[in-house]
DNA sequence: TGTACATCAGTGAACGCGCGTTCACTGATGTAC
DNA sequence: TGTACATCAGTGAACGCGCGTTCACTGATGTAC
């Protein structure tokens, strides 16, 4: 978009990448001002001419996350797509891989982050509500139009709830499994072969 | 069981109880020893007397909103089954009501824990592990015992996904709309009426 | 039943540490002439 | 093209505060005689 970002504009950004990778791995609360601008090369007593609050970098680091996990989704689905499967297939493919459970820092937000979002600052807790509808949405493209819209919302349930399941047994031989169930169950009740 | 708790045995009990119902409201790390002990009426030098540290009262704790959720879920689904619904019924209409969406600390500490759980330190961790395979089971036994093994999981998955989104979404009609969506698509697919 | 004493649950001050946030300052960047 | 100066991104010390943990002490409980 912008052809030339400022040398202020890239610090920023760099906060953000930073930060959007760090929530994923940490989670809203593990994170704090002073680490991400280490690990982002800076001293943390810049941060402030750069952010408001540490909310309001949560919210642009939580959009980040989104935009680099679908990103990330949709990559992984083209491969899958290119070999013949259908959208729906390579989207549950994705998802639900074993990848995707050994890599939360790369993956979706929603799956990082769920059970914290009830609990944020109102500005964290919309940005996160906007995240959960994008995910619903997410799904819904890959089906097919005349499909209910309630549809959309039980597959983005489940794909979501089986990732921390089985991240929560670990990435071992039951998350795997875990994983597994859920990928061919779907697949068996959703995936229209044509 | 045991006739007459001392009276070291009681406080120890009211600190996990206390506990059990603060990881819930706040998660893992939402919750301090000070806080803990205030809410139970206690200063919070006593508190290593009772516990090896933090990261044991969590265990204790989990374990502690383990049974209470379950009892809960156990007292709601026995009403509805007076009233003629099916194990499997009762079940998914228990989890996913919306008294379960807007009182997480008393619900399933599956549901408000799990994006935290593959964070917290190995004995936290195995604790949460249990948990998750606690669920599966609890929803297994609804189910037919010809059922195959994977249904469970994704049940399971699909219910705590969906409890998590609803949350996230907010005890609104969204929230309500998504858990009602979830609860209407499980009962078709799953609940033999028989 | 009543006193003397040992036990032990709970108190409250203190520890080192890291948090989010503020701010006076430095030193590099870039514009004006 | 070269110097003088204004702008501004980033530095690092400091703030008040709360964290998990430790420990010397207090005062209530309960046993011994």
């Amino acid at each position: 978009m912008d052809a030339k970002p400022s040398r202020r504009e890239a610090t920023h950004d760099r906060i953000v990448e930073t930060a959007a990778r760090a929530i994923r791995r940490a989670g809203y609360q593990g994170v704090g001002v002073a680490d991400i601008m280490k690990e982002a090369g800076l001293t943390h007593g810049g941060f402030y001419a750069h952010f408001a609050s540490r909310n309001a970098l949560l919210v642009e680091a939580l959009e980040r996350a989104g935009q680099d996990g679908l990103a990330n989704m949709t990559r992984r689905m083209a491969e899958r797509q290119a070999k013949g499967a259908s959208e729906f297939r390579a989207l549950v493919e994705s998802y639900l891989s074993d990848a995707h459970l050994a890599s939360a820092e790369h993956g979706c937000p929603v799956a990082a982050l769920c059970s914290e979002m009830p609990r944020q600052a109102p500005e964290v807790r919309d940005a996160s509500a906007l995240r959960v509808q994008g995910m619903v949405q997410l799904v819904r493209k890959t089906l097919p139009a005349s499909t209910a819209a309630d549809t959309a919302m039980v597959i983005a349930s489940t794909m979501v709830g089986a990732l921390q399941l089985a991240r929560a047994l670990g990435d071992n031989a039951q998350g795997k499994a875990l994983l597994k169930a859920n990928r061919l169950t779907l697949l068996s009740q959703y995936d229209q072969p044509d």
